[in-house]
DNA sequence: TTACACTAAATTGTATTCAATTAAAAATTT
DNA sequence: AAATTTTTAATTGAATACAATTTAGTGTAA
């Protein structure tokens, strides 16, 4: 057992159980977490393409296409054809869907609360040497192609 | 976006792609991520109940059934039904499943040379910083059931 | 001992993930 | 302009996750 498998077994698991965490808030809402992200992604800069989407969450439209029917069928979420260039699809929250920002933050909050009376853990410290991994981690998936 | 949200992104987003990294050295084996972890639990302690392999992964019994007959059906594992309660079944490797390991850990150890060398980061105090965070996780979401 | 509770695995149903392929539109090259 | 390549989503199929339920076996208490 490597330095590289431990990792990704920590990653996996902690992954898995945080986002079970979250689950709790979510559900009262109708969503799971990867549809949570994407509206947080919308939330954060809307009318995104599903290309763009993809690019911050790094996921493919075999994953978002299906996730954005679904959140276009609970009408928080309007998908349309590009005009310019009808290849494309852009997002766009309709008002039920912007309207569930507060509300879904506000049970996240609470989640947040609890995660940072973990003592002798800074989780901002953390989550700076993941985000540094990441890139990391993306720049070797593609030197990996080559 | 708190703290909490922006640490379950990134170990949702690492994740995925240190495994889909791990994938490139599984396939030449017909494993998947799951299968190989399964697996590694056993070839560190053979014979284990399904309860039992769970408690090492953070899975239920609808993860690792179907997940086991699939090692089976690959002549990796073979499932027994306790004697003493029958209400067990045991994973037990296989000649050929006991075999993989070698060939699977040197695939490995090759992208872990890789993953070493990425400048200003400690994977090994990243191992440890998880591992506490993990058992953190755990108590909050077994006390939250009450 | 018989009813009741508990435990272990399996099953069911929904929702991802992701590799690989397809289809259509747009951009580029010849 | 016609052919080729590239790009963008969508589709397809296999394999998880996981909550909830079911089934069967075990333990316990009246």
């Amino acid at each position: 057992m490597n330095p590289t498998q431990s990792l990704s077994l920590q990653l996996y698991t902690n992954s898995r159980i945080l986002i079970q965490l979250i689950q709790g808030s979510l559900t009262e809402f109708g969503l799971t977490y990867p549809q949570y992200l994407v509206l947080a992604v919308l939330w954060k800069e809307d009318g995104l393409r599903v290309n763009e989407i993809g690019q911050r969450l790094e996921l493919d439209s075999g994953t978002l296409t299906p996730l954005l029917k679904k959140l276009e069928a609970m009408n928080f979420v309007k998908r349309q054809r590009g005009e310019a260039d009808e290849r494309t699809v852009t997002a766009e929250l309709t008002y039920p869907g912007k309207s569930l920002q507060s509300k879904v933050q506000e049970s996240l909050n609470k989640l947040d609360a609890i995660i940072q009376e973990i003592p002798d853990f800074s989780i901002d410290s953390l989550n700076q040497t993941l985000a540094g991994l990441l890139e990391n981690l993306k720049a070797i998936k593609n030197s990996d192609h080559a």
